[in-house]
DNA sequence: AAACAGGCCTAAA
DNA sequence: TTTAGGCCTGTT
């Protein structure tokens, strides 16, 4: 009989400030799911909890201690992103991008699980992104209790270092297997120290990323980004790339945006993938 | 049925 | 330094 946690209801942050659905949905997490009507359930960090918009606020269902130690920086709740957004304001069509994205919040995940979802993600769309993350969950990730049902946390790096890419032949990531295994191996020999690079420079945390296999410039700005919490990195993506080519046809340099760039690219790309693009 | 996907790798100019 | 073709799997 696991001892079963004791959840309370906190309130995160207004709901202007966060979005549950922008957030969750604008392709930078894969471990969130809406269970109904503005409910998403998730797991990060080993914890479970779970998000409900509730009159103009946004509240999680969590154990305090977790709220503390976990979700209170997963949600980056201490920045102010209405006022970063306003130097993001240079053009007409940045303003309608900013607007349309108000509320999405750039998640601190867990370091080796960004870095091994966006592994995941080259050459594949969400839904598919998602089911490959949640069997390999299923695979080799902890099973914790949460609100009556049970849940996998991500698998931690050595528990994948251990195995061969043929092992990973039941979450049929296809060729991306070869790619996570040697990764988790980097990651779990210390030959690639994720928090080092989280508390290094932005470059030298990229050159460190590239350097491996199945990694390249688009996976690597996710990881740093999303995973090791380097706000200034810039992913360019298909949908970014049609986007800055039409909305910045003299040339882009994302520095503009100074160090929260990753922000302005969210809003982006956010935008373009909903095709509100083509209003401006 | 064949092409293409929210890249990356290798080989070859 | 840029480009073409292949890669697992899945969807259209």
């Amino acid at each position: 009989m696991l001892e079963t946690i004791q959840t309370e209801r906190i309130r995160l942050a207004s709901r202007a400030e966060l979005d549950p659905v922008k957030t969750f949905d604008c392709g930078q997490c894969f471990r969130w799911n809406m269970d109904g009507d503005g409910v998403y359930t998730g797991v990060a960090f080993g914890r479970a909890a779970r998000v409900v918009c509730e009159g103009d606020g946004v509240y999680i269902f969590a154990s305090p201690e977790d709220y503390e130690q976990v979700w209170r920086d997963y949600f980056d709740l201490d920045t102010d992103y209405a006022g970063i957004s306003e130097q993001f304001r240079v053009s007409d069509y940045m303003s309608a991008a900013c607007d349309f994205g108000a509320g999405i919040r750039i998640l601190r995940q867990e370091r080796w699980e960004a870095l091994c979802s966006f592994i995941i993600s080259q050459c594949n769309n969400i839904p598919r992104i998602k089911g490959i993350v949640e069997r390999l969950c299923a695979l080799c990730g902890e099973e914790l209790e949460f609100m009556g049902s049970t849940y996998r946390a991500f698998p931690p790096a050595s528990a994948l270092a251990r195995l061969e890419p043929a092992d990973l032949a039941p979450i049929r990531s296809g060729y991306r297997a070869e790619y996570i295994i040697n990764a988790a191996r980097a990651v779990d020999s210390g030959e690639l120290d994720l928090e080092y690079l989280a508390n290094s420079d932005i470059g030298t945390a990229m050159d460190a990323l590239l350097s491996l296999k199945g990694v390249g410039r688009k996976v690597a700005n996710c990881a740093v980004l999303f995973g090791l919490g380097h706000m200034e990195a810039f992913p360019i993506d298909v949908w970014m790339k049609r986007a800055l080519k039409e909305h910045f046809p003299a040339g882009f340099d994302p520095s503009v945006f100074g160090d929260y760039a990753g922000l302005a690219q969210q809003y982006i790309f956010y935008y373009a993938r909903s095709g509100g693009e083509s209003d401006v």
